[in-house]
DNA sequence: CGTCGACTTGACTAAAATCAAACCCGGTGG
DNA sequence: CCACCGGGTTTGATTTTAGTCAAGTCGACG
């Protein structure tokens, strides 16, 4: 900040361990040593407004992302014009990992608010990863925590009913926010109707209609984006398409 | 090669260069010395039967697998007991790399014949992709690609019409016979009906109404699972959603 | 205070699920 | 050889659900 040091442990903890992704990197183990490596990577901080454009479809892979404040969405369209949503990117959440396959982006990555973005060169990042092996273990971990998130996606869509598309939506939504944080019961949605929609496979009209539903319900409470959760059980019944229910079959803990 | 080493050329040429792999290994330039490195992974063959279970949802991260023969299915069951196709494996395809993320298989894997599969026992090729610079880049760009085809069975999912979802289930699936050097336009599902039905998020009526009404407009012929496709640009044409038209609308480059 | 965009709600229509019955085909055994 | 299963598949009739079209309502912002 002061010395014309090019690299150094200062600007190290600025870059890394403050960041979001620290949560991300850190747990499984990675020392002080290895910290020196992935300074290499040298991340960017960039800035951007709603609705920016971060990678559109096609662009190269140049590196992955990590929003330190604000959400995305990435977004694929279709040859037909439609606008399927891909995945939502909270803040500490990693995107922009779709173009490792094939070398190239698949979506395109929005700023859905005014947003703080945490860039990292992809191939530094798989260079240090291949000079530090518990960096190598983390980066492939991240890369299928990533493909998780895909699953988690496909778990939603390929239910059949409406209702339960959507509960499970707001549960798991949920439980990223607590992941990141923040009250998981609590929370003011990033993203419009429409949006959630075009994640869901859904028009924006079934997914109001849904949340209406679980609010009459009393499951939750909804005014425009402000969401919560009242009957968390519920909410986790109504995912599971047991409708009517009050209590799903679904038994964790000792019945204490 | 004539030498009595425990580990030769020929026998890597069996377990590697002769397997399916292969062609997804081998492209990206990993040379004859690379080769010697991933002979220390000592892939394992096995046989299955139709239904038997490869791994189960928890098990831990073992090994990736290929099929060499027969086709595999990975499902996973939601807490209200149905059963969800999370993919379909045919053989050289790679799988299992689900539990890359959390430590464990989030799905089991299935076989729909009998089959023999090579498993890879993934701490051993991630160590030695840690060694092997270019060994590495193909581990990331192989788990990319995994990714790759759950982006394509969320694309296919977040379609509204089934008619699209089907006709974009047999273009992919065709693409990927392609892929593994079989004919693209003429083949047997290695799947039931209710299969196909459990992948795309419907159920089995609508997937035998959807084949049928593609045969009935003279796009496929089917007789159970034999699938031949006879206008694959209608068939495009329909997994785009543009029913009536035989043109889409969908031009690429120049308008000529 | 008015306007615009996002959201909700309602009435109607189209599509897929459900329920139920046949059908086809490969295999078995008489 | 043929009758008879039985699973997987097709097809039909009906119900349920989500999509569509069209008003409204809400709320932020100038």
């Amino acid at each position: 900040m002061s010395e014309p040091i090019p690299l150094d442990l200062a600007r190290l903890r600025r870059s890394c361990v403050e960041c979001s992704l620290h949560a991300l990197c850190m747990p499984a183990g990675v020392d002080a040593q290895d910290l020196a490596h992935l300074e290499r990577v040298v991340p960017r901080r960039r800035p951007l407004a709603r609705g920016d454009v971060l990678f559109r479809t096609g662009d190269p892979l140049g590196a992955v992302y990590v929003a330190s404040e604000g959400s995305f969405k990435t977004v694929a369209v279709t040859p037909a014009g439609e606008e399927h949503v891909l995945g939502f990117h909270l803040p500490g959440e990693l995107f922009g990992l779709d173009a490792v396959g094939s070398g190239q982006h698949r979506c395109e990555a929005v700023a859905l608010s005014d947003a703080r973005v945490c860039e990292l060169p992809f191939n530094q990042l798989a260079q240090v990863a291949a000079q530090v092996p518990s960096l190598q273990r983390q980066l492939l971990r991240i890369m299928g925590q990533s493909a998780d998130l895909d699953h988690d996606h496909v778990d939603v869509l390929a239910r059949r009913q409406a209702s339960e598309r959507i509960a499970l939506f707001l549960h798991g939504l949920g439980e990223r926010l607590r992941r990141i944080g923040r009250p998981a019961d609590d929370f003011q949605l990033p993203m419009s109707r429409d949006e959630i929609a075009r994640y869901l496979g859904l028009v924006l009209e079934t997914v109001s209609r849904g949340f209406s539903r679980l609010h009459e319900d009393g499951v939750i409470e909804v005014r425009g984006r402000r969401v919560r959760i009242l009957d968390a059980r519920a909410l986790q019944a109504a995912a599971s398409g047991c409708e009517g229910d009050d209590l799903p079959p679904q038994r964790r803990r000792s019945p204490g």
